[in-house]
Parts: structure tokens; sequence; C-alpha cells
DNA sequence: CATGAATGAGGATTCATTCAT
DNA sequence: GATGAATGAATCCTCATTCAT
């Protein structure tokens, strides 16, 4: 697949990642997709096999994204250092990639999900080099040793919750917050 | 309105409940509601002005369905009881009723959301009462002082991100990993 | 099912049989079979499920009223006339309504045929009939003791080959026609 | 025109042939006649205008491959010999290439017929042969002195019928019920 | 000649809403 | 109040055809 054929699925890509966020799945029609992509309905049929096929590989491209994003970690840093630093950087992509975080939000809590999670696992996504990080740090005595689901609960809960509130309006003053936040997490699950 | 209406109110809700979470707002068609309810098309129509009005009354339901439960509260419990006691009180609700739960967040990762926030105050929903609860904390000096967001996405975030966990059935040992988190929160946000 | 509900089944009905002899199964979009039969498009989707339907159950009902027509006959007719009576009815429905007849053609050489086969049995549209009919005049040694299938092909097979004949304009004399053929049949097929 | 490119033309005929026989004309796109025929889509329109002009030359094209077949007869035989000989060529010919009679029947009960036949004369496709043969009989004083439409509608009439019945699993014993047809319409049909 | 990506008009079907009963 | 048949705009998707390579 060439370059001009990447940048129309990118494109198409990319305009249902925008309307979805202003209209939801329901509110966006495929022709809606197609002109706002520049591109002729009929198009995206060559490139997804319907509009849940879209929804989903758009779903799985948001969160490679996300993965190969926040994971960009420097080796030399300490245990504690990371795991500020990568909760960091998940706000900060979700923060700057508004659009993002909420398509995968909607994702998440709608039927769709389900549907995935049949054929796909963890390592499709990337999403068990989190559950390795945990390991680590419970390996060397760092972190308190409880199950990956409560520590995801967490981190990643505290994280998505956190931008929920300051998309909402509720935060105004988020640096203060989001230093709490983290502080508080690793506070709770050091050992000692 | 007598208990006939209020019971003919309350199939809808419940079949509308019932069929967005298997199906999504969008899979879910206004006839197909009224049969699961037992009632006619038109009959919706005279509770509820539209399907939006019917699933935003619906949602304004179940928030304070959910706060009444919670909040109910032995006063005699110390601060740190009734942390505990509110915070799995929300959880056993959720897990109790899972429609509720998926329904809410369904809702808030949508466009729905952003509608009724122009309209509504946060008392609406007797979302302050948490409000109210941490800063009892906070005067006291029994808890850190840090934003109310903070709290928020740490103890209502870490709560969904639990349900979410056990409901995707990645967790399995839930007792544990429940007792495991909020102790964990406490311990990050108590003084000293 | 009451009157009014009859006479619009009826007219989604006529409406379809007219369109698609004009136009074939493909070239008549349901919209147009609406504004035709003077419904709005979803009426006709409270009637048939699919256009699929719609089309077969046309078919059926095609069937059942042509049957119902040529076995209409005086009981009191020896077996010659009745044999040749039954077949001036068939030739003469179908001329009278051509419509009828090229759906049914239609249908029977399209794969919509194949669907139905594996459903319904023959006595639904009255097939069997005939077959009794055949059989009668075999057991009464008047006709000669060929199978079922043999003496359809030859008295069900020229009537429609008749009735093409003519609908394509190359039978003009048609009443001449018509008498040489089922003599001709007759000829062959009684005994002596 | 070489053989590769006739070898092309060929595949696209064949394809469509059996493709329409699966699903008729409306079920057949030309996208998919050009993957079973291994062509691309655009390479079909360099040998047909439009899909109408491909369905129409291969209809002509089925029509004079029958006519070459059943006319294969050798010039000694009778003239009996040679009514019962043709009609059991083309019953041969149908049954060995259900797809050709299928796609042929299909063609002349859609509207497609009516379009070729203001453009095309009975010679076109070898139709006249029949008709001479015919006359030939009829001259000879052999066979009864009756219209062309009316032999035709009893001959070809039956023929297809027959096909029609074996195809449809109605008629088990082929052999014998195929012999007693054309015996049937010898006697109807011969002087005396 | 051959390709197959791109087009976009057109078609089947759905569904929120209305309204006569 | 309650019903559910009727509506028709809106949506997903298909597919004949074109054209740049």
């Amino acid at each position: 697949m060439n370059v001009q054929l990447l940048n129309k699925k990118e494109a198409i890509f990319e305009s249902t990642l925008t309307l979805i966020n202003e209209n939801g799945f329901h509110g966006t029609p495929m022709s809606q997709i197609a002109s706002h992509a520049n591109v002729a309905t009929g198009t995206i049929y060559h490139y997804f096999a319907s509009k849940d096929e879209l929804i989903t590989e758009l779903f799985a491209h948001c969160r490679v994204k996300t993965n190969e994003h926040i994971f960009n970690v420097e080796e030399s840093l300490s245990y504690k250092e990371k795991f500020f630093y990568i909760w960091n950087r998940l706000v900060d992509y979700y923060l700057a990639n508004k659009k993002v975080f909420w398509f995968v939000e909607q994702f998440y809590s709608s039927p769709y999900y389900e549907l995935i999670q049949q054929k796909k696992n963890p390592s499709y996504y990337g999403a068990d080099r989190m559950r390795m990080f945990f390991e680590e740090g419970i390996n060397a005595g760092i972190i308190r040793n409880v199950s990956f689901p409560t520590l995801i609960s967490l981190y990643i809960g505290a994280a998505t919750s956190h931008v929920k509130m300051v998309t909402y309006g509720f935060c105004k003053a988020q640096k203060q917050g989001r230093e709490d936040l983290i502080e508080i997490i690793w506070n709770g699950v050091k050992n000692q």
C-alpha cells in the first residue's frame, strides 16, 4: 500500500474521529465522514467493509498510537521516575488528542467493545506493556504486590477521570491537580 | 400521577435501560423499547417528548437513584469508616446494577452529556454531596487538602475502573482487589 | 385484518405486478412500488419484511388465483371436454392477465424459485389438482398412462409457449392456433 | 482478434453465465464477473460497452451455439427420424448445459428480450431453420398443416418444460418421460 | 491492452414521530 | 390515556462506469 493510499485511509480515520467526537457514532453518517475526508462515499468501502469495521479499526489504530507514545521512555530513569513519566505522558497525550480520548471512551462503553474483545488478545494493542511495567516494580519490591487490574484501575482510572474533569471544565488548575494525583497514587502503591 | 402511570413510566425506563445496554443508543429503536415494555409506541410519547428526552431523563433518574443509595450512611461511623463505606456502597450498587452503570457510562462519553451540562447544575443529581463529604474530611484535617476534582478522579475513577474490570472479566478475585484499591486510595489521601 | 388493510396489501401487489412487468425485478425500486400504490415506502414494510418476501408472496398469490380460476369447471362435462376446457381457461386467464403470466414466468426462471421450493410443498399453491385431474383420466383408461411430469410438460408447456408466442407478436391468428394446439395434444395423449 | 483475446471474452461469457445462474441478473455485479473471470473490472469494458450489452451478446452467443448444435443432423435420415433426433439434441444440449438453458430462459422472461426484439430479425440467431424444417414436413404432407407458432409451442415448449421438470427435480425417470413426450408430439402432429 | 481505485447516483431498509381511532 | 398503522426523511451500502497509470 503506497503513500497515496495510506493518506486516504488516514484522512478517513481523521474525519471519523472528528465527527464522532462532535456527533457520536449514531450522529455521524458515512456520507458526512466521506465529504469531510474529501473522498466519495464508496471510497470508504474500499478500505473498510462497513461502518462497524471502520470504527473498530479506528479504535485499534488509536490504541496502538497511544501505547507507542506513552512507552517512549528513557531506560536510564529510576522506576519511580518512570512511574510518574508514563502517567504524565498518557495524560498529556489524551489532553493533546482529546478526540482520540473521547472516541476511545465512547468505544469502551458501547456495545462495540464487546465485539472486539472476542477476537483480539491484549497484546494486539500493546496493552501488555503496562502489565510488564507493573510486574517489574513488584518484582523489584518497589511497589506493593497487588493485582494488575487493581493497579490499572488506579493508574489508568485516575488518568482518564482527570482528563474528563479537565475536558468537562470542572478542573481549572490542572497543573497542581495532576501533580497531586500521581503523587497520591505513588504514595498509595509504593512499599512502606 | 397514579400508580398505574408510574408503573408504565418505570416499565419504559427499565426497558430502555436493558435494551441500550445490549444494543447501544443507536441500536435501540423506540418501537423495541415499547414492545419490551408492553406498551404501544405512541404511549412513550405521552411520558416523554422525544427519544432524547427519554434518555436524558433516564440518566437523571439513574444518578438520583445511585446517590440515594450510596449516601445512606450511619452518622455514627468515623470519617475513615465512612470513606470506605461509601466507596464500597458505590461499587456494590454498580455491580448489582450493571445496566445502570453501563448506561451512565455510555451517556457520559456521548454527546448527550454535553447537552445536559448546559442546563443542569451539579446539585440537581445530588453530586454536591460528594463535594461536601470531601470538604468535611479536609476541614477536619483527616485527608490531604487537594482539590475536589483530584479527589473525585481518584475515588470515583478507581471505582468505575474497578467495575469495568470486573465486568470485562479481567478481574477474577474481585474481593481482594476491592479492598486493596480503597486501602491504597486511603493511604494516598490521608494526612501523614 | 380488515378491508382497509387488505386493500392496501392488494394495492401493493398490483403495483408490484405492473412495475415488475415493465422493468423487471431489478428495475423496480421499492420507492416506485410505493408511490404507484399510493402508500409510503415504509408502509410496504408493515406488510412484507423485505422486497424478497413481497415478491415471493406475490408469486404465491398469483399461483393460488390462477389455480382457483382454471379449476372452476362444470362436473357434468365429459373428461375430454374438461381436458379442453381447463386448458382454454388457463390460456384465457394468462392472456387476460398478462402481467400475472410474465411475473410468474420471470419468477420461475430466477433464483427466487429455488428459495421457494425448499419451503413449500406442491399442494400449497393448489398444484396437486392438476395431478389429480390427470390421474382421473389415466385410471379411467381415457388417456395414456404416462408420467405426470410428461403430461405437465405437454399440457402446461404448450399453453405457456402459446401465450408467449401471442405476447411476442409471433402469432396473429391465435384462435385457430389454440384450437390446433389443444387438439394435437389430445390426439397425442388419448388412448387409441 | 487473436486467441488470447478470444479466451478473455470467452472467460467473461463463462463467468457471466455461471454467476447469473446462481444469483440472477440483479445479483451479479460486474466486479464479481470480472474477478471470477480473472480479469480486471475495466477489462470487461474493452469487450462490451455496458452490462446490458454483455448480457445481450451472451444471449445471442448462446442461441447461436444451441442452434449450431441441434441442427447438426444427418441428411440421410427420414423426416420422422429427424423430427425425433433434433428434439433429442435440443433436450440433450440443454441438460448438458443447464447454465445456458437457465440463462436463456431468464433472458426471455425479462425486459431484456423486448429490447432485443426491436433490433434483431429471427434469422440472426438461426431461428428460421426451425421454420424451414417444419415447412419441409408440411409440404411433403408428413405432418399436419398447422401454423409455425403452433408447432413451435408444442415442440420447443415441451422440450423446455421437460428440461425444467428435470432440473427442478420433479422428474426422476427422465429417459422414459422423454421418449413418451416426443412420441406423443409426433402422434399429435403427423398426418393420419 | 489491462488494471483497479475512485466515483456518486441509486436502492433497500430503518425508525422517530404523528394522528386518527 | 392508549393504540399502532402510516409516514418519509435519513442512512448504509452497492455497483455500473470511468480514467489515470
